[in-house]
DNA sequence: AGACTTTTAAATGTCAGACAAATAAAATCT
DNA sequence: AGATTTTATTTGTCTGACATTTAAAAGTCT
């Protein structure tokens, strides 16, 4: 673990990325434990603060934790699905903001992400996503219901489809691209008609989900991508011209 | 923008963390100026190496950018998606890595999100991106390949197959699945024969998309993927009883 | 001896003050 | 006016110190 003492800008961005690769190649296992601040300031030559902000480097990208007190110190992580989801939430989410993505490309992405689950998750869901589901569905018909509220149901909902594909790389991998979706679906108004279409086409998915009928979930995950792009459609054309 | 003075512990996470909801929310707009670290250090009532972490572990989610000298500063970053890839992909190899996802389960993941592009790819790709497939496959079939070269040579065939589908937000997405098989993926010697294989799939899949046949190259990349499962089980074998 | 309490040492968390280096704007000179 | 020098601002880094937390060691009592 050697870092370039010709560059000596950014010597904390150096530090990091060496204790990165360290961890990335095996070098640092799970759990292990760094040097100290003040072994590794020697070892690297430099002062503390620059080794704690390298340190700080990765605690951000949770790749080491640290402890306080005797026995304590810096820790390689494990990099657990959950932190990792809800790092990808995170970006995801800044990313579809400050690239002004379209709906249409983020919906697209989503709806092909997520039939890219339906045969898997019609194969192998279990009896309690399916339960899941249909529980979202319930509350989804709940009158009354806040948009947010809905949303977040729909989130459920389609977290539990993808769940039952039982692959927690996919799991991952949609999370990032369902939930940043969000703030783009929170811009739509359901209309009590447009939420009964889509509580229809749920119950669709639950129905072909329950006979392990993969096709129709993904026929159906189509219709209701359409249908999504639609409302979001509209509610642009009603911003045009309001009223 | 607060923090919790109650909470002594962890000041540079509480503070890094108003600044991103900062960011998140919009009220730090992109390319923005932050406060001087001096001036931060006032708002917030800390010492400026304790914003200074902060500002660090901002920048290794490429939240923010730093400039020094006159006029310099922390300004917002737009998060762009070559910034966002290279995070997802550290992100999710360090996921399979330490979490012992088996073989199986990546492949799965991966071709099934690629299988998710298939269809947009045969009706939006370029003929650059064509060119670019067979121009990796002439590469593959070169002899005295390494397998690291020809491994790259494979992700960067997929790389343009996804791309195809022109859609960021996928490309994205499938950046991480992709290229976190990497390593998964040089564990697996490639034989004369296996290459050969491999290529003639290629080869279908680029014919496919040729004619715009969104199907068939959904079918070959099942096909595909059975084959990289099965030389995987194969290497599997061979360890278990060597020679 | 064993269980409980106190002390101690090690580590991170935070602070204050200082200087170096880069950089753009202002001031100066030709 | 244009080129050069100076200056002020800001980040990057260092030194040294103290606070806080925590586990282990030492001590104490039963």
């Amino acid at each position: 673990m050697k870092i370039d003492p010709k560059k000596p800008a950014d010597l904390s961005a150096q530090i990091a990325q060496a204790i990165r690769d360290a961890i990335i190649s095996g070098q640092l296992i799970v759990d292990e434990r760094l040097p100290s601040e003040a072994e590794l300031s020697e070892q690297f030559q430099v002062s503390r603060p620059t080794v704690r902000e390298a340190l700080k480097r990765l605690a951000a990208q949770s790749l080491i934790r640290t402890q306080r007190g005797a026995s304590g110190g810096a820790f390689v992580n494990r990099l657990s699905f959950e932190n990792a989801y809800s790092q990808q939430i995170t970006t995801s989410t800044l990313l579809l903001s400050m690239n002004a993505v379209s709906f249409d490309t983020a919906c697209e992405a989503r709806f092909a992400l997520e039939r890219a689950c339906a045969a898997l998750s019609a194969q192998r869901r279990t009896a309690d996503q399916l339960a899941t589901m249909r529980a979202e569905i319930h509350r989804q018909s709940q009158p009354g219901l806040t948009d947010e509220a809905f949303c977040a149901s729909d989130v459920a909902f389609h977290r539990a489809l993808v769940d039952g594909a039982d692959n927690p790389v996919l799991s991952y991998q949609l999370a990032g691209a369902v939930e940043a979706m969000q703030p783009l679906m929170n811009m739509i108004t359901f209309t009590a008609r447009s939420r009964e279409a889509i509580i229809a086409l749920h119950s669709q998915i639950a129905d072909a989900l329950e006979i392990r009928d993969g096709a129709k979930v993904d026929a159906t995950l189509v219709e209701l991508e359409n249908y999504t792009r639609q409302l979001a459609r509209d509610v642009a054309q009603q911003r045009r011209k309001p009223a």
